[in-house]
DNA sequence: AGTGAGGGTTGATCCAGATCAAGCTAGTTT
DNA sequence: AAACTAGCTTGATCTGGATCAACCCTCACT
C-alpha cells in the first residue's frame, strides 16, 4: 500500500471464486456452485481512471457496481452545482443500492483514482436471487448494512463536533483498509479535503486546520494525501472524551 | 384526523387484505394468493401504549415490524444517556430493517402515541419470500427505499439551515399524511420539540423558536401539538430560495 | 384549588466553525 | 524556467444557532 500506483491489473478480469474480496463481497458465505452462477452474470470493467462516472444522478438504474481496485465516491449534485458526498467506497463496497426502488439512480458515482469495478445487471441478479436463498439472504444482509452505515453517518451529522468527525473518518477508513489486508496505520487518502469536509459537513479550511492539530498533537503525520496514524487510541480518545463531557453537561 | 383520539380498533387485527395500508406496505403489488401466505405468518398486537418499547438496542433481531395506527420514533441511545433519533414512523412504514445484516438491533424503537403494529417473524419472511419472487423484489424496493430517505437525512443534516430542516421536516410529514389518506394542511404532531430538534440536529430553543416565526410569517398556525400549514407553497420557497442564495456564494 | 412536573417559549450571551482573504506548494503547460 | 492551476494552509473576522437562564403553560394528581 505504500506504493498506491502499482495497481496489479492481472487480476482484475478474475472470477469471482478467485478474488480476494470473497469474503467482502456478494458471495459471502455462498456455495461455490452458486458463487459460479453470480459470476457468470458479472462483468468485468476496463479500468477506470480518475473522473470518469460510473453513472450520474437520474439515470436508469440497470446495474449494481462493486468497486474491486481503487475507490469511488458517491454523491448528490444538488440544482445549483454544489454536492453532498454521500460515502466514500472501498473494493467489496455494493454502490447503487439507493436505487433500486424507483429504477433510477439517486446519486452520482465518480471514480477517484484509476479504478477497476464489476458490474452486475440487477435484473439478472434477481432472477438468480430467486433461485439461490443464501444469495437473497445474502443481499438483505448488505441492504440492511448499507443502512445501519447511513444511520451512523445521520448520528455522526447531528451529534458529532468536528474533531469527532474527523477522528471517526479516520478510524473507518483504517478499519476499513484493515480488513482488506491494507495497513491501518499508512495509507493514502484518494479524495480530497474538499471532499472530506463535503462529506462531513464542515468547511475545508476546518479540516486543514485539524489535520495540522492533531499532528501537533502527535496523532498522526500528514502529507498532503499521504496519513500514518501514529496513536490510534488517542483518535479513540478523542470520540470517548467528548462523550463523558457531554455526560456531565446533560446535552442530548 | 381532527380528533387524533379517536382511534379504530375493530380493524387492528384485519387481514392485510383488507388493510388500507395495502399500496404502502410489504403486500404492494403481491398477487392475494401470495398476500395470504405473508398474512398467515404475520402477527398483529395489542394496542401499544406511549413509551412501550418495540425493542431497544442490541435486542437480538426477531421481527421487523410494521406500523399500522400511530407512530414510532427509534434513536439509536448512546452511552452517557443522550440520544439521536433516527426516524418517526407512521402507518405503513417498516422498522428494524438496519437489524438484518447482524441480527441484532442497532437502534430503539419507542412508541409515541397508541399505536398498533404488526409484527413479521423474520426468518420465517425469508423462507417465504424465496418462494415468492415478487415479495422478495418488494423486500429489496423497501430496503432500497430506506437507504434513499437516509440519504436523503445526510444532505438535510450535512448542508441544510435550521428553517430550511424544519420547512422540510413539516412539509415531508405533510406529503405522508396525505398519501394516507389524512389531511396535508392540519395534523398533530405525536413528537415532542425535544425530539423535533434531535432529529434535526438542532437545540429546541431553536425550533420552538422557528415555530413561532413560521407562524408570524403567516407559513402555518401552530398551537403546542396541532398544526395547520397555511401556505404551504411559502416551505417549498424556504428550501428553493435559499438554494438561489447558495447559488450565488458559490457555495458547495 | 393547590402543587408539581414536563413541556414550551423567550431573551441574553457565547462560541465553534463558517466565511473571507492571502499566501503557499507541487504539478503541468508553455 | 516561467507561468498557471488546483489544492492546501493559515490568519482574521463574523455569525447562526447553541447554551444559559427565567418564566409560563397545561395537565395530572392530590
Amino acid at each position: 500500500m505504500n506504493d498506491r500506483t502499482v495497481i496489479s491489473f492481472e487480476n482484475i478480469k478474475i472470477a469471482c471464486s478467485g478474488c480476494n474480496l470473497v469474503t467482502l463481497c456478494l458471495p459471502m458465505g455462498l456455495d461455490p456452485d452458486d458463487v459460479e452462477q453470480l459470476n457468470k452474470i458479472i462483468k468485468r470493467s476496463r479500468p477506470l481512471h480518475r473522473g470518469d462516472h460510473l453513472f450520474m444522478e437520474s439515470d436508469r438504474f440497470n446495474y449494481l457496481y462493486v468497486v474491486k481496485t481503487g475507490s469511488v465516491k458517491t454523491y448528490a449534485p444538488n440544482e445549483d452545482g454544489g454536492e453532498q458526498v454521500l460515502g466514500f467506497h472501498l473494493p467489496g463496497e455494493l454502490i447503487g443500492l439507493d436505487a433500486i426502488e424507483e429504477g433510477r439512480h439517486h446519486c452520482s458515482a465518480k471514480v477517484l483514482e484509476t479504478s477497476a469495478v464489476c458490474e452486475i445487471p440487477f435484473s439478472q441478479f434477481v432472477e438468480l436471487s430467486s433461485t439461490i436463498p443464501s444469495l437473497q439472504h445474502q443481499m438483505y444482509r448488505l441492504l440492511s448494512r448499507e443502512i445501519s452505515h447511513d444511520e451512523e453517518m445521520l448520528a455522526l451529522l447531528g451529534k458529532k463536533n468536528a474533531e469527532e468527525r474527523l477522528a471517526d473518518f479516520l478510524l473507518s477508513l483504517s478499519q476499513r483498509f484493515k480488513s482488506r489486508g491494507f495497513s491501518p496505520f499508512d495509507f493514502y487518502l484518494s479524495m480530497s479535503r474538499h471532499e472530506i469536509g463535503n462529506y462531513l459537513g464542515l468547511a475545508v479550511e476546518t479540516i486543514s486546520r485539524l489535520f495540522t492539530r492533531f499532528q501537533d498533537e502527535g496523532l498522526l503525520k500528514v502529507e498532503r494525501k499521504h496519513i500514518q496514524l501514529v496513536n490510534i487510541e488517542g483518535l479513540h480518545v478523542i470520540l470517548r472524551r467528548e462523550q463523558r463531557e457531554e455526560n456531565r453537561r446533560q446535552i442530548t
